[in-house]
DNA sequence: TAATACATTTGATATAAATCAAATTCTATC
DNA sequence: GATAGAATTTGATTTATATCAAATGTATTA
């Protein structure tokens, strides 16, 4: 079965797990596949469920003046989630849409919390992941803060050398914070 | 005895938690009072402690070109660590200083892990601290991207209407991303 | 394969905030 | 209370990036 992946990645990325809540915690996973441009979640809508992509990526976004903003970008191997509707139980700001075919897991965060509840490992892998994306936000403000948009533009394809290939560079300008147009001519060959 | 307060906050905003863990939360707490300007910690050191104000304020700041970067202030009832080094177990990039003569509450990372390991309500306790910490980065990245150096510092007064009575515009300015001469022409009154 | 929508680039101009420099005001202490 | 150092304000200029507008390039589908 698919969801081998989550559980390894997971392990590896944060720690092991008993088999009982390993297997606890697939029975409670929903598979999914859906096509690109599928949404998710919609800005208003209580979004109780946290999405690991298996394949495929995502991207978060919300409107501001009307426009989008794009704040969170997910690839294979990553969780996307309504952040703030998720974490905080109030209507999602949020939209989440797929950028490519993907295949993905859900879960509800009930079953999430009810998990935290029955095993205290598990309520530690929560808290290791938050942990980690917190610390990746503390990452983001500083670089939005002290770099220029150049920078964080080449920082990110260090880490991502294949997103313009996977990604509009509108919504990757947007993460950036940044202007389609700047983005542009950043890219240009230089002078 | 002093602490009762540290409890009574954080089982007001966060959860509560059995008098045993609780006891032994207050049996690892090592009580300082420091004078202003004080310096907790210091870029390159290991900082294996978190803070807690009970009294006071201070400010989490790095060396960036040279010039110092405010990004968290604290004031009493909060929290403030070198957080990279707390965290993720690597020199830290922060010194952190005291702006008052503070009383504070100091914890020994091991010893809040080890507390984690026999109480999974404790582990729960962690995960909402920094649940909670990582929503407010995430609102300060929205903040930082789409307000104007006016608007942030308008809404840091709503928050904190005693802040320039407490910390020195140039922590304030370097705190909001703007340089001080800019955050001394925001504050002129009107045109 | 033409037609149409979508994505990206290019150009001209505007603007918020940075930078550099100096003057003024506040504050701590001898 | 005088005075040195720190904190803040003010002024002139520069700069990175936004904005507005249009042209070009690339997909998707009828």
């Amino acid at each position: 079965m698919i969801p081998q992946d989550l559980l390894q990645s997971i392990e590896e990325n944060f720690h092991p797990l008993s088999s009982a809540c390993k297997e606890e915690m697939l029975s409670m996973a929903k598979l999914h596949q859906q096509k690109k441009h599928s949404v998710l979640v919609r800005e208003g809508q209580y979004s109780h469920q946290t999405f690991y992509l298996i394949s495929g990526c995502a991207r978060a976004y919300y409107l501001h003046d009307g426009k989008e903003v794009t704040d969170w970008i997910a690839f294979e191997g990553e969780f996307i989630s309504a952040i703030v509707s998720f974490f905080s139980d109030r209507p999602s700001p949020h939209y989440i849409e797929l950028l490519e075919d993907s295949i993905l897991v859900e879960f509800q965060r009930d079953q999430v919390e009810a998990l935290a509840d029955r095993y205290h490992e598990f309520e530690r892998l929560l808290r290791k992941i938050v942990t980690q994306t917190m610390l990746k936000q503390q990452e983001k403000i500083a670089s939005i803060q002290f770099h220029s948009a150049e920078e964080r533009y080449k920082k990110l394809l260090d880490i991502r050398p294949d997103i313009t290939k996977r990604v509009p560079l509108t919504h990757i300008a947007s993460y950036l914070g940044i202007t389609l147009e700047t983005l542009s001519r950043i890219r240009r060959p230089h002078r």
